[in-house]
DNA sequence: TACTTGTTTGAGCGATCGTTCAAATATTTT
DNA sequence: AAAATATTTGAACGATCGCTCAAACAAGTA
């Protein structure tokens, strides 16, 4: 043992994840990282070994990010649907002002890379899978709740919520009607497929 | 007059609208375009100015080329609704496996660039808008033709069909359930908010 | 055939890319 | 205090970036 890293780690992902979260993979280049992070080179690729190994850490962080969440809402709504929803407002209404970048930063990847960074696609689907288990419980909850029509297959209904995040947020990109937004929100629940 | 330019400008376009769809604006170099188009800088330079004019150019064919697609469809099709559906089908189901990329270019532009292009960002919304007047000029016939709910708003429905769209090919993405895609598509005219 | 005019060529500009590494620095162990 | 170990620094590498421009070239006009 010898002299202790001194940079915060977990700020230093932060700061990473959101400006490869605004930017892209391909436009943030390593001295913009090295500015935001303040870090020097070496230490960058010490501590990370590449700009490929940032960005999974990156993703890693704002997958946590978002299921911790998810968490947080599970333990503010008692209903499923209540959690679902309050999730999908938060992702598409409060991030389209506030965050970097009103895209998911998963789908944002997903739409950018090639084969040529196949490790990340992988990584990245990956991790959108994680959160889609998390949609499944979620239903399957609701439906043992009685809230969810049982007859349902949870894992359609589950792809059929990460379907409307994907199109809300883009169509979020483009237009900025807030109250449009909220309704189409509140209409996923009481409708087909749901019901 | 004198020399008149050798190239075929619209093949040309053809070839650097697939490169951009493929690698996204920022990963496509114009080193990438010389070798995919076959022209040297000087040329390129010369007929289009720069890589965001030529980007432009690839944006306004890609959005020609949908525009003609749904003109096609209306031939083949006298009901909007199935015109709409084959047109979901081709840009969902056939595009995720034969194009260069799954992804619609006009909704992977709008995901991947940031306030730095903001030309390109509006350039491509206006042709965003341009796509959804013809869906909804469809659903209004659809509506006069009494196959559309008349009470709805065709403005509403036009931004619901096109949030779809953009939700099942980022699906697509990561999945390859062509059944359960297609089905999803013929889901859509049959519920609400169409029915 | 000579001249004019627009096109094509490709070497190469300055800037930036991702990354490396020897030297300087700081902390712990002996 | 000296040695050992780990981190931080920043100059600099070769590659590539978007782009320029003088020269070579080819087709029209006189």
């Amino acid at each position: 043992m010898a002299k202790p890293a001194k940079f915060d780690r977990q700020k230093v992902i932060d700061k990473a994840t959101n400006l490869y979260w605004k930017k892209g993979f391909h436009a943030t280049s390593m001295r913009n990282l090295q500015t935001e992070i303040d870090m020097r080179p070496g230490s960058i690729y010490a501590a990370f070994g590449s700009k490929d190994g940032l960005f999974k850490e990156a993703l890693r962080n704002y997958a946590d990010i978002a299921l911790t969440q998810l968490e947080n809402l599970k333990a503010k709504y008692k209903s499923p649907t209540e959690v679902l929803k309050a999730f999908i407002k938060i992702q598409v209404v409060d991030t389209a002002k506030d965050s970097p970048n009103g895209m998911c930063m998963l789908s944002k990847t997903i739409s950018e890379l090639t084969e040529d960074n196949q490790d990340l696609i992988d990584t990245t689907k990956t991790y959108m899978n994680e959160i889609a288990s998390e949609f499944i419980k979620l239903i399957e909850q609701g439906q043992s709740m009685g809230e969810i029509n049982k007859d349902k297959n949870s894992k359609d209904l589950a792809i059929h919520v990460q379907i409307q995040i994907a199109g809300l947020r883009t169509f979020a990109k483009i237009s900025n009607e807030k109250n449009k937004l909220e309704t189409m929100i509140d209409n996923i629940f009481v409708h087909y497929p749901f019901n």
